[in-house]
DNA sequence: CGCCGATCCGTGAACGTTCACGAGGGGACC
DNA sequence: GGTCCCCTCGTGAACGTTCACGGATCGGCG
């Protein structure tokens, strides 16, 4: 019945190769992934025809039978924020050199979103790392069994695997910084609401209780993850407390529009006003004043959540050690 | 043979699970997929047993039945500049819309890394998009037929699909404002050496002449496409040629490096002299001066992108029209 | 001339899932 | 009581590839 590959509807396969080169389906296998026994004359002609048919192996079909190909979903909230590429970078470094691909998704800090990306990326890949702020219940039930590194959640974290930030002791140097300068009445903005503060609130308020400074919840306000947001809450922040020397932000670009809306209302950074962010971004160099923060080493995070994957994926054991962590760093720079 | 499934080494199977629970695999099938021809009593043993035998199905086998499920690969080159990510998240957005799966890897700007990501992804994936600095003949090679979607490539480009940058037409709007500022002696920093210019080199090149312009060679300097590159170069430039009054930076990473050279050397910008971005990135609202840039819509490069590929999908046409265009705008603030 | 090894190639089976089809049972309706 | 239909469930086949094995051919050597 010649022709008939012809009118297949879909790709061409192994069979169409075969028939049109005059071998069987295991000789053009063999010249497709050079295996040596083959003829070359035979491994030429049999490549020809898979030119001239547009031939590409079924990327599931070869899946079934080799194992291996492993594929990992990131699911990260905000692309624009230069923090999360960071620790992509680190994610695909990691990847890479273990020849395994990274599907990445992104959450845009919804919660509804980030269920979605689990959803479709559970069938997908077999291993999901990300940003998730939902709570453990609701991840296992749309996980289905999947492996799972959670990126900088809190500590109470057991069932999946997990990296941390210590900003315990990021705020520690931070708040120790700014003391030293002589500051008591710092204030900061969270990039969560007060009922379900950020780690780094609690820690900053830790801080604040540790130094015996004055403390007032009024004293932290509620920022979006990005520059605009940390101008907003910035104003609210120095229209209700006018006496505040200092601010820390719960990120870089929080802080830096933080400095900015000090600087609209003529206020001097850091004389009048010290500001300190927390990410360590590059751009912070770039500003001015720069900016001071507590710096992660975002390529770290992602290294260490694929190091923790492979674990996870060879034993199949449950996240063994609680986790990893990252150690932060204070930048002192201009800024405060 | 009772408790064969438990010795085995691999996951579990749909059979594993249908032994479990009693039932044939379509039943389980029907339980895993909630279809409705299935008793719920029936369906809720299935999913116990698949629950504690930690089963999932495999996306191999079940790609291999169902067709429909796309993955596109997308290539960029540095993660951390801030323009890639806003790429690939017009990418993410428009891939979301349509149920696929983006594949990411970096290249570094690498001619190897490049080919290596082509050739790992071409059987991991459906189609390519990303940028791509070797010639057609070599990429051709490492596709195997493959759609290829080329990102911000030159005009000459006919056998794959391409997204473009005006880049003449943002060059005109670039150079056209600095001469109307009274600006002769204009420089440039390319991101490409002089033997391989970039389209933004000759772009410029182009509207130096059709303005009259003085010109030398020498007022093109090669930097990296970084900050700390865009610092060099520019006193690299300035060493050579003080009497510059005018820079037009390859992109904005290159024109801040500029901006911060010029201003170590007590330079004021732009009073002494005017530097001109290219990318339009957000960062350049936060520096001081604040810079005046070509702003490219990045996103709207990746949605695009991902349109041609469902296109080239679709219909398997060969790159029907010579791809899409993304036209630039001047964005003026106070750098030029 | 017969045996043996090397080289090249083909045939069934298997990977794990879904599709098409059909079987069995039970209730409703004539 | 028989027929028909609906609901639930199971069986063979197929998706496209690779693996394990075996067969054929050819040249060399005793």
């Amino acid at each position: 019945m010649p022709g008939r590959e012809q009118i297949k509807a879909g790709r061409a396969t192994i069979h169409d190769v075969a028939a049109l080169a005059g071998v069987s389906r295991q000789t053009v296998s063999r010249a497709i992934n050079d295996k040596d026994e083959i003829d070359p004359e035979t491994k030429e002609r049999v490549l020809q025809a898979a030119r001239t048919l547009g031939y590409r192996p079924s990327r599931f079909a070869r899946g079934l039978r080799r194992r291996g190909a492993v594929t990992v979903g990131l699911v990260i909230s905000h692309l624009t924020n230069p923090y999360f590429p960071e620790v992509a970078a680190g994610v695909l470094e990691v990847a890479k050199e273990r020849g395994w691909q990274v599907i990445v998704a992104e959450s845009h800090g919804s919660a509804d979103a980030e269920i979605e990306a689990l959803d479709t990326l559970s069938h997908q890949v077999d291993a999901i790392v990300g940003y998730f702020d939902s709570g453990d219940e609701l991840l296992a039930e749309h996980l289905t069994g999947l492996p799972l590194v959670l990126l900088e959640r809190g500590p109470d974290q057991t069932r999946f695997g997990s990296v941390g930030i210590d900003v315990t002791d990021g705020m520690r140097q931070a708040v120790a910084h700014l003391v030293a300068q002589g500051h008591e009445r710092i204030g900061m903005l969270d990039g969560a609401p007060a009922d379900n503060p950020s780690l780094r609130r609690l820690a900053f308020l830790d801080q604040i209780h540790a130094h015996n400074l004055p403390v007032d919840k009024g004293w932290v306000a509620w920022s979006s993850h990005d520059v605009a947001g940390g101008e907003v809450a910035m104003a609210e922040l120095l229209d209700a407390h006018p006496d505040l020397t200092a601010v820390v932000g719960f990120n870089d670009l929080i802080a830096v529009g933080a400095i900015r809306t000090a600087q609209q209302r003529g206020l001097r950074v850091p004389d009048d006003i010290a500001v300190i962010g927390f990410d360590g971004l590059t751009l912070g160099e770039l500003i001015t004043p720069t900016l001071t923060s507590v710096r992660i080493d975002k390529g770290q995070v992602g290294r260490l959540a694929v190091d923790q994957v492979a674990r996870m994926l060879a034993g199949q054991d449950p996240p063994t050690s609680d986790g990893a962590w990252v150690r932060p760093d204070l930048v002192v720079r201009a800024s405060a």
